[in-house]
DNA sequence: GCAGGCGTCAACCAAATGGTTAAACCCTTT
DNA sequence: AAAGGGTTTAACCATTTGGTTGACGCCTGC
């Protein structure tokens, strides 16, 4: 599909997935969120080196020389794309994560806010992840753009409870990780797990679902010291 | 890297990561496994949209063309490769999951186990990950291939823990996800963790190893029952 | 020692792909 | 209504890339 041989003309909007608009009659600049939401849905559906310029072209619904017109390359376009992604992403996390609450409203908030995110866009933590594992050199970047930073208030109150060492005391961090890895994996496994639990996309939904209740349940389970 | 010219010959042994042996004076194809070998590093460090066939070849260190001798295209040497990674992992994961051994034997040995192959292939977690998003159409043949199912026996394992409902009981099978959550997402995501938690390569493996011990501690923690 | 075939290679090819260009288009300003 | 500038387009280009081809080498069996 979108197949296009060189020197052929292009861009025709047959194959657009946005609603034909009267070009350019749009308050400022509607192209160039256009080419960001387009570009959105390509690259985490293909991967950086997996996408089209020129299928993202025709699912804005614009010539693909507008991309370079907006953005002046690939790579400053999937910079675009993947910082905005991975922001949205860090800074939900970082709000709930670092807020004052005490730790036992904070792990089962944590669990519905971000699972719910996550389910409203299933496909960015396994693009994220593909992308940071294939090319992590930028992340300093993103990080400081975001005002990523150690999660200490959290890290402080998983170390608190385990003051009196009445289990062996395990470093903050592995719980930390615990948390993220078990609310994300699902989502990053998703079609490995649908297959071997024989789950269908509603299934698969409800399954999520429950977990926003059952992760807290456990993860205040595994950590309960009395 | 690797740049080569349309029309430029090709094939020189310059930038092969194995030493040059006197061509095909081996045993019974040797070059079908450098290549396989070959092939796996690229496709795991680049995704299968992101690898190069003249990169593979430079790294077999032998001509392009012999990639095609052996598998007849991209598609078929990937598939091949994937096949093998994703089958190994699948393999060792069942073996503990579904054997006989009681519950509270057979959670250290997963996590011991599986941690320690991971460690020893650590990119393939988030290479299959990616590749399975991308298109998971081939799941179900690889499945039938090496005979993977639903782990009937670790779910039933589960299942009888909760048989008198003091905790609210949890479906099964969100032990089983929490399990393999609780292990892999530490590999998935080690570039943001590492960049998150401070941690050097040294610091991330000393961690992993910690959790060889620390995730049975917290996983019999989670589901103790009285 | 020569016929046949597997393995290997340099060279080649067509399509795909990221990127560029020059002209048009349309709105605003004067 | 003409000038001017941001926006959009068709056509074009250079390079990359997966894949093919024809020949050569070398070992084996006769």
């Amino acid at each position: 599909m979108n197949s296009n041989r060189s020197n052929v003309p292009q861009g025709g909007r047959e194959s657009s997935d946005l609603p034909a608009q009267s070009p350019q009659a749009n308050r400022e600049s509607e192209t160039e969120q256009r080419i960001l939401d387009a570009a959105r849905q390509v690259f985490i559906l293909n991967g950086f080196s997996g996408a089209r310029m020129q299928a993202i072209a025709d699912k804005a619904g614009i010539n693909k020389a507008m991309l370079h017109y907006y953005y002046r390359n690939k790579q400053k376009l999937f910079d675009a794309v993947f910082t905005e992604a991975l922001g949205k992403i860090l800074h939900v996390v970082f709000a709930i994560v670092e807020s004052d609450a005490p730790l036992d409203d904070k792990i089962p908030l944590f669990f519905n806010e971000y699972i719910g995110i996550l389910q409203r866009h299933p496909h960015m933590p396994a693009f994220v992840v593909n992308e940071v594992n294939q090319n992590g050199n930028w992340l300093p970047e993103i990080f400081k753009k975001h005002g990523v930073h150690k999660p200490k208030k959290l890290l402080q109150q998983f170390a608190e409870i385990y003051q009196q060492p009445e289990l062996d005391c395990p470093r903050p961090e592995h719980l930390m990780v615990n948390m993220l890895g078990l609310a994300l994996f699902p989502f990053l496994a998703a079609p490995l797990l649908k297959r071997v639990l024989n789950m269908d996309d509603a299934d698969f939904a409800a399954f999520l679902e429950e977990r926003k209740t059952h992760l807290p349940a456990f993860f205040q389970q595994a950590i309960k010291t009395t």
